[in-house]
DNA sequence: TCAATACTGAACCGGAGGTACAGTACCGCA
DNA sequence: TGCGGTACTGTACCTCCGGTTCAGTATTGA
């Protein structure tokens, strides 16, 4: 029980790290299989196809971010005592986190979306999941915000949403495009910033 | 010379439509061959290998879309007759223009950021440059506002013109995931509504 | 009509995904 | 102590794809 699935992790970690900087197809099995210390056969042992792993690796994905969200944001929950301070808060610690030196690895999500139809119905409905995963969080705390403050200009929530999750998408592709790590945490601050003078009340 | 070029365009044609709905990869070149009608020594002869497509795929598509950009937002300076209208003007154009049935293929430098090691160097670059050439454009416009308009919150210019591609970007990898061909032409809107309320000057 | 241009056709290679299957090392359990 | 399942190894093999090579040929402008 615990060998199998040491191996199986080991396999998903590897995987995970050579097609976030070389993409799904550049990586071959064989290639995963040096990597992880075992053979083609150990592979195929634990995924049927290179189609299972990539959906593990996105199940194992989305459950990690949710975690690591879940975290984050209970934290910033923490330090603010109101739902629009809680969101600043929850944005600027992820900006940070996001800064890291070398630059965030990127998204599997995104990977999986431009590689469409090498994937089958299940990893693209896994990626469908995650998406939706990130509209609900983040629209049910925008939700909390527009109860206590008004909107300085009439948008969609689960547009304002999707924002979030468009930013760092989008950050992520410019800064691999770039070579500039930094791109991703500013693009998640001026969403920041969009926020708080979108609730801010009044004059500035 | 009207005869090759035909067929080079072609070729390209053919290509950019597999490659924006299949990924770069999964497009065989015996399926490009098929599809443009010509034999595989055909496609060699006009590119040296599939990197060479490439290149030449995203150095067409940069002008294409350059010139696509200059004509939309020539069209905005015609119908607003201050920096921030033409730019929300220009935003409210793109948005349209993003909003067609079917959804926007998708972007062939998003294709490429996510599957760097792919490519060589020159297509890497193009790809940089094209980048590149979004924040220029998006930056002269929003200094020429910036100069007239006081800003609510005071976030860098680069970091601002690089988000209006980033939720293009990331709108794109989402409209895909999700199968909502709106999600981009929101996203720009969104955009567009930042911009608006971040130079409003005063109270709302 | 000649030579460059724009191809066709066919054969071939290496590498990748994937299959098949026999053999084996380990490990808990009766 | 041995039995059986789990977790592999090793080998051999198949197909498809990107890419190469090269000889031959149709078209076309000077």
């Amino acid at each position: 029980m615990a060998r199998g699935s040491e191996t199986r992790t080991k396999i998903l970690d590897v995987a995970q790290a050579a097609i976030l900087t070389k993409g799904f197809d550049a990586t071959s099995i064989d290639e995963i299989v040096a990597a992880a210390e075992i053979t083609k056969s150990g592979f195929f042992y634990h995924f049927r196809d290179k189609n299972a792993l990539a959906h593990a690796l996105i199940e194992r994905h989305i459950e990690i971010e949710d975690k690591l969200f879940d975290a984050l944001f209970d934290r910033a929950r923490e330090l603010g005592d109101d739902p629009l301070q809680t969101m600043l808060i929850g944005l600027k610690l992820l900006a940070e986190l996001l800064d890291m030196p070398g630059g965030h690895p990127g998204c599997i999500v995104a990977t999986a979306a431009y590689q469409d139809r090498l994937f089958d119905r299940k990893v693209r409905d896994a990626n469908a999941r995650a998406v939706l995963g990130w509209r609900r969080r983040f629209r049910s705390m925008l939700e909390a915000i527009a109860q206590v403050y008004p909107m300085q200009d009439d948008v969609d929530l689960n547009h304002l949403a999707d924002m979030v999750s468009a930013v760092i998408e989008g950050g992520l592709i410019m800064s691999r495009a770039l070579g500039e790590s930094s791109i991703t945490s500013q693009q998640v601050l001026l969403m920041r910033s969009y926020l708080k003078i979108l609730f801010s009340p009044g004059i500035q």
